[in-house]
DNA sequence: TATTTACGTCAACTATATTGACATAAATCT
DNA sequence: AGATTTATGTCAATATAGTTGACGTAAATA
């Protein structure tokens, strides 16, 4: 037994304490693979009924909340090759849910667009994971609303954060002013 | 313009509403791709030195962090096949990673360990991850700071909440009375 | 004894990524 | 104007992680 207030319960408190933290943390580990399975596991399905998969998913996302991305910001914001990704994006292409022109100021890049059909897979895969982070704002008490894109944000490297916060803003920009 | 008041200024701000909580949820979508994207990033570079995968480190860390699962159990967490789950593991167990031993009720069973080296390699991965949830929850304001698993356990499908409770409360046990 | 269960294995295939080398057209520098 | 750089496309080989399907084996169970 340890005498309260001693030193050795001292010591005692701050392992356990260093336990607990850290036993938080590796369910926190857990958590999030799991949340992010199920996450993506509700557009897996619609995609499988257009033959398209989890890259296919990406790209159409991308193009379609920041139309006239290039294909270089494209590759900068997925962090895969040019080879990877030009066989996804030729599929897209040939399916009709993406469309290329010819940059108007620089006409060696390809802006890209999504068709009308396109913007609509893109809406309802959206609508999938959207109804999702929804009911769960729904289910979460108040407080902890805010809490979930502050604790997302922070997830993010930190050198990475600025490069985020200009994509998420040009995506609402070419939201509100179409 | 729409005179303050009327129907019409009353749709159009119901509009806004869902306009802008369905582009927070958009937001969310997004923070979500980039934070798992960088947080499976720094386990990624340390497997590399081991010749690994994700895969493998999926195996190691519910194995070690759930000692003695069956076969069975981590296929079930890992919702992947037999085949595909065998290539790996058979890796893990040459490599020395993990060990397996057969049941002891039922003899059929192959009970799952890791070894010395296999624990290490977990718990180094482990802290890797683990780190950046401690450096969030220094960062973030102390009223977020519970909201983090909340929200995470609320993301995860509520057919699978029982069983993740009962596979995090199974790991907790195994650590506290190893 | 018959059947079911837990697991292993061979084979063929798909999806998504990689590296490396080379090609082309447009922009830019000198 | 000519040289160079940039944005993109493309061919080929390879790796990783997954799939389906078929078949095998030993142990538990009805």
């Amino acid at each position: 037994m340890v005498e309260p207030g001693s030193a050795a319960a001292w010591r005692n408190a701050v392992a356990q304490a260093a336990a607990t933290s850290d036993e938080n943390a590796l369910e926190l580990v857990e958590l999030f693979f799991f949340a992010y399975r199920d996450f993506v596991g509700d557009a897996d399905r619609l995609l499988g009924k257009y033959g398209f998969g989890r890259a296919h998913h990406r790209v159409l996302h991308f193009v379609n909340r920041r139309p006239g991305l290039t294909i270089a910001a494209l590759l900068d914001i997925l962090r895969i090759t040019k080879q990877s990704l030009n066989r996804v994006l030729k599929q897209l292409l040939d399916a009709g849910f993406v469309e290329a022109r010819a940059g108007v100021v620089d006409r060696r890049q390809r802006l890209l667009y999504t068709t009308a059909e396109g913007a609509r897979l893109a809406r309802d895969l959206a609508a999938l994971q959207s109804a999702r982070f929804l009911k769960v704002m729904d289910e979460l008490p108040p407080v902890a609303r805010g809490a979930a894109s502050e604790f997302l944000f922070a997830m993010i490297d930190p050198e990475e954060r600025e490069r985020v916060r200009a994509h998420l803003a040009c995506a609402k920009m070419a939201r509100e002013a179409p």
